[in-house]
DNA sequence: TTGAAAGCGCTACCAA
DNA sequence: TTGGTAGCGCTTTCAA
């Protein structure tokens, strides 16, 4: 292993000099940086992260928690991850990545060991255990999700009441006069997971603007026979003319390509017979067959927003922590594909 | 934060003995064992990872370098990444995440900086820049892919050429009399990604064993209109007849969907009118209209290998570094669902 | 403008 | 069975 004493010898300098060059803490003559900086370069040396986080008390690790594990809904997660990963790099930082299946003893175990000096914890519901535990850890902890008592802990998220106005807008402007709801299994919605209900809000009080009847209807249980079911009973309840006018709101964004299946299935063709409006992430809305028109859940600029509220979290010192938005909820954008009608 | 000083003091013993107590390098009185126990519950000590990186030259973290990026194809990633940080977790040992478009100066910065023990590298091409670089780094690497020259990195894959094999002894098996393997955009093929020469030299060697003949046929361009031309030729090459025993073999994940698609568009029923068997993960198999046919990826079993070889080359003294397999490669499974006939 | 040195928290050696 | 202590490689203070 290269250490700066090696780097020090090399030039001709003290070590501590090395480590000045490197973090620009003082100012260096001419010469001496270019000795060092030559050194450090025929050595293709770089500092020992142990040992400057042992020094300086920062690991430049952000760890995150991803939502692996039984029964996660993990269809969409990559762009977090990713994102996430690029703008941490950015920074000069690295991802430890930490699963869900740990539950709030990786959290503890992540700032107990000083393993990272902040934490993005994803996936969150609606009374989640974790919070608690999160806003005591000494280091700041971002939730992109939004819990119903934060607990003082920053949260990003996507503004899914908008969204579902956006959907229903949507279909109220391309001439619908009746609209549906399809929402999770009862086992999900039983979850409270924070997003249903106010996804389901936005939704139904933009139907009441138009003056249009909204129908909710969930899963009776999880997979392709649930959807059919919520499907027929869906189209059970209105009235039965199938006249391309009812608007279908696909909550659920695992049963949007199902849903899809089931109405061609039933003679219907999507987006001439009935519409259909999908909450769902882009990639999956252009692979559907036919393309869905969707409301995109923009995990790129929730994670950048939650990586940038993160970094100033860390940059400012701890006491100035005003000027931190405690909620910020991203503007959803709707995107019109083959299941609704242009214009 | 609480250091084992802290603990010591609390227990009235000396701050090696709490590290011995953790250890479990000495032998430990039971009473002292008791005290120096109990206070670490009490002061929730856990030992900081910079200081026992520092000292013990193990940071227990293992690099992970992902295939995120432009034009990486992530379907199907993440099981791998999940079984790779649970094994992991089973040793005590995190996971930092690396992503791809950082190049060679990824693994470098892992070595350089002493941020984890080993390093598991994914989507290997046949002739990959980092497989230089990562050859003469100071921690182990291994590779899950298989390329050209390994230089001396152990490797751990999913059998290709079994896999061709599979498809087309399924397809033999169930009255077929002639094979056709669709293939990747031109441009992926020109990348050189090693398994796509494996598994098409196991899938046209066993057409030959049955006595098929097998057309092969790659797509002219990315996107759905790749897939149809390509659909297009391997319906014009053969004899006209659609009679349902034409085996078609999808040998890119990403276009299954598309086929399956593209083959209802014609009026053709996928499991009746011609076969479908894809090569892709289950999770995505289970998902597509209908549920198609397919060789699995095995992402779980190859993570698995790959963890295990990575801990006993972390475990073992480096010398003695036989019995270490140079390259591992996991057996296929084909699970049949609508796009095949039964039995 | 530069160097010497303390010390971050831990592991493991040497003594007792 | 236990305690004292050196030292991992770095950052930063104090001196020059």
């Amino acid at each position: 292993m290269v250490t700066s004493r090696d780097v020090a010898r090399l030039a001709g300098v003290s070590q501590s000099t090395v480590s000045y060059v490197m973090s620009g803490r003082r100012s260096i003559s001419a010469e001496t940086r270019r000795r060092v900086e030559s050194a450090i370069a025929e050595l293709a040396f770089q500092p020992n992260a142990g040992a400057r986080a042992l020094k300086s008390q920062r690991t430049r690790v952000i760890g995150l928690v991803v939502p692996f594990g039984p029964d996660a809904d993990t269809s969409g997660l990559l762009p977090f991850i990713e994102t996430i990963a690029n703008c941490a790099r950015e920074q000069d930082h690295d991802i430890l990545l930490v699963t869900r299946d740990e539950g709030s003893a990786g959290l503890t175990r992540l700032a107990a060991r000083s393993l990272c000096d902040a934490i993005v914890l994803m996936d969150i519901e609606t009374h989640d255990a974790r919070i608690p535990v999160a806003a005591r850890l000494a280091v700041p902890v971002i939730l992109i999700g939004l819990p119903a008592e934060p607990l003082g802990l920053p949260c990003v998220d996507l503004d899914f009441e908008q969204a579902g106005r956006l959907a229903v807008d949507h279909l109220a402007a391309t001439g619908h006069d009746r609209i549906a709801l399809l929402g999770h299994p009862r086992p999900t919605v039983a979850r409270e997971v924070n997003f249903v209900g106010r996804f389901r809000q936005g939704a139904t009080a933009a139907a009441a603007t138009h003056g249009l009847p909204c129908a909710v209807v969930d899963q009776p249980e999880r997979g392709p026979r649930g959807v059919s079911a919520a499907l027929d009973e869906v189209l059970r309840s209105g009235d039965h003319t199938i006249d391309g006018r009812l608007g279908l709101v696909v909550h659920d964004t695992e049963a949007v390509q199902p849903v899809l299946t089931a109405v061609a299935g039933r003679g219907h063709r999507p987006g001439r017979d009935l519409s259909v409006v999908g909450l769902c992430p882009d990639v999956l809305a252009t692979g559907t067959t036919p393309p869905v028109t969707n409301v995109s859940l923009e995990p790129r600029d929730v994670s950048r927003r939650a990586m940038r509220t993160l970094f100033r979290l860390l940059d400012r010192d701890p006491t100035a922590a005003e000027a931190i938005e405690p909620v910020e909820l991203i503007t959803p954008r709707l995107t019109r594909r083959r299941t609704t009608p242009p214009g």
